[in-house]
RNA sequence: GGCGCUAUCGUCUAGGGGUUAGGACGUGAGAUUCUCAAUCUUAAAACACGGGUUCGAUUCCCGUUAGCGCUACCA
């Protein structure tokens, strides 16, 4: 016995879509399996669907996989990369002309034979079938046409199809997530290798269809003739494995490993799809999810460490203990709560410039009337540095150039490092952050469980308190005015607690609930020092109670 | 209809002939706080069912049930 040749394995997408989660799943793991084993990932576009594919799908996919971590060491050129490998063309619509010569061999070899029945006589078949209970699969009628008449049938222009002689023993192969699978001979049927002129196939009429190889047979050339060791993949195919074998053994070429991962499932236990929200890499990236934080939250679903109590693990992490033996072969159900979790756990580990990157394309997005932040060309007064400076804690000018950029990024930092804490992805920063960035009164107002709190009486006394000192007040407010304020309040109305904060909190942010006046106040006054389109504390407690 | 795959807390899973069946997410309670988030502590929560095998099965075998997949000259 020679030494096991290091492991190659391949990751066969079809451009028809964006790259969803369970596909981006098989991906990581065929990933995860080369790494681990030091053998080689191969990406192959399976482009041959001509009506559905697109180029655009070709490079998005490419773009999630490597957002995700995943890179691959022969595949497509992409981002002015040319193609690696030697194995290529990695695009199977360059593959087309590859087929030909293998069914010939196939045909002349007696493995194959040309197939003249109809669509009617098939479909006859397999009505006969259902009645009598059988299997529907084709009786192999024309295994056992004469040469003269196949000679005929072909002076007579038949079309035809290219049919897989299947030897009558058991289809087995080996499954590293299910061990041991076989199926009888008698449940496959002779299945067709080259589609006849009558047959279709997509993106093509009938007349160009005829010679179009079938999927199963295209995959296992081109698995065989990429030297693929290893097929990791859905389970969906597992029905489609026994043909592939077949083929394998018809050429004589040696069978891979296979390792069928099971279905992601909805919250339903229904197959996971865009009816349950957010599936596609693409999607969960806009919605400001980390890709660390997909990528650990797909290897653990449906895989589980060792010591089966770690959860968190980076890919560099996730390589030298994965395996595929421990993979789970049950459906899983996508949890969106733990991935939030992780991804909030990530976001805490994160670096904050790169959070900070990340968040602003947020705002932008959501919150235009404020940001971009940095554009601005305003100039800070010196009223505005006082403010800046006054606060707790202070904003210092002590950057020479680009100053009031600088000043804008240290206060982004700060918004962030209260609000990110508070949210699942990113993109719900900008609503997290409104008690800040600013309100609509008049819906505050409307909204039931704020209206409930202001209709107190106490609510009532509290507010025009709070509007008188805020009319006498002059300058900015800090943190220390506000608490006075409060015990002022308090003193004079013994109104205490919930009942004199809330309506309060209301005034400021619109919301009965969030961080602590402490936080919120100097991010407001430094936030309008620093123009950034905020109304001040005294102008919206004033502008609130005014409504 | 046929064939195949699957079955441990609500969810992801660990485990394995004798265990207090472990962890994580989520949920409940408590601490903290005007409140929210975060954080910490804590609680509740599972071997689908029926037969075997066995001194003993959640674990092994067989059925049942349920879910899912394939059943195409789709990929």
């Amino acid at each position: 016995m020679t030494t096991t040749p290091k492991p190659r394995v391949r990751f066969a997408p079809s451009p028809t879509g964006l790259l969803h989660v369970g596909n981006a799943r098989t991906a990581l793991y065929n990933w995860l399996f080369a790494r681990h084993t030091g053998g080689q990932f191969i990406l192959r576009i399976e482009d041959t669907d001509l009506e559905r594919s697109q180029a655009s799908y070709e490079t998005q996919l490419m773009e999630d996989l490597h957002w995700l971590g995943i890179n691959w060491d022969e595949g497509p050129s992409w981002d002015g990369l040319p193609g690696e490998g030697d194995h290529g063309p990695y695009r199977q619509s360059e593959r087309l002309a590859l087929y030909a010569e293998y069914t010939e061999r196939l045909l002349a070899e007696g493995k194959a034979y040309r197939c003249f029945c109809t669509q009617e006589e098939l479909e006859a078949e397999r009505t006969h079938a259902t009645q009598h209970h059988g299997p529907h699969v084709y009786s192999g009628r024309c295994r056992s046409l004469s040469q003269d008449a196949i000679e005929q049938n072909l002076a007579a222009g038949k079309p035809y199809a290219v049919r897989l002689k299947i030897e009558d023993r058991p289809l087995r192969f080996h499954d590293m997530v299910r061990g041991s699978v076989e199926f009888a001979a008698e449940t496959v049927g002779d299945p067709v290798l080259v589609r006849s002129a009558i047959g279709g196939a997509a993106g093509l009429s009938k007349n160009e269809a005829g010679g179009v190889p079938v999927y199963n047979y295209v995959v296992t050339i081109d698995d065989a003739l990429m030297d693929i060791t290893h097929v990791i993949r859905g389970d969906d195919h597992i029905s489609n494995t026994p043909k592939q074998v077949a083929i394998y053994h018809a050429f004589g070429w040696p069978v891979p490993e296979f390792a069928h991962l099971s279905t992601i499932l909805g919250p339903d236990r229904e197959r996971l799809s865009k009816r349950h929200g957010a599936t596609s890499i693409s999607t969960f990236r806009q919605m400001g999810y980390l890709p660390e934080a997909l990528a650990n939250y797909l290897a653990l679903l449906g895989w589980g460490a060792e010591d089966g109590k770690t959860e968190t693990f980076t890919l560099a992490e996730l390589v030298p203990i994965f395996s595929l033996e421990r993979v789970t072969p049950s459906p899983a159900i996508f949890d969106f709560d733990k991935l939030n979790w992780l991804n909030r756990y990530y976001l805490k580990l994160a670096d904050p410039e790169r959070v900070a990157k990340l968040a602003e394309r947020q705002f932008c997005q959501h919150r235009p009337d404020i940001f971009p932040l940095w554009s601005s060309s305003e100039l800070y007064t010196a009223e505005a540095l006082a403010v800046l400076a006054s606060q707790d804690p202070p904003i210092h000018l002590n950057r020479p150039s680009n100053t009031l950029i600088a000043l804008r990024k240290e206060w982004f930092a700060r918004l962030l490092a209260l609000f990110v804490p508070a949210v699942d992805h990113l993109d719900q920063l900008p609503a997290k952050a409104a008690p800040v960035l600013g309100f609509n009164p008049e819906s505050a107002r409307r909204d039931p469980e704020n209206a409930a709190i202001l209709a107190a009486d106490s609510a009532r006394s509290v507010l025009g308190e709070l509007a008188g000192r805020v009319r006498t007040h002059s300058g900015f407010v800090t943190p220390d005015d506000f608490k006075e304020w409060m015990k002022e309040i308090q003193a004079a109305t013994g109104i205490k607690g919930k009942e004199l904060y809330h309506p309060a909190r209301i005034a400021l942010t619109g919301a009965h609930s969030g961080p602590d006046f402490d936080k919120i106040i100097p991010l407001i006054e430094q936030g309008t020092a620093l123009a950034l389109g905020i109304t001040g504390v005294r102008e919206r407690i004033e502008q609130f109670v005014g409504v």
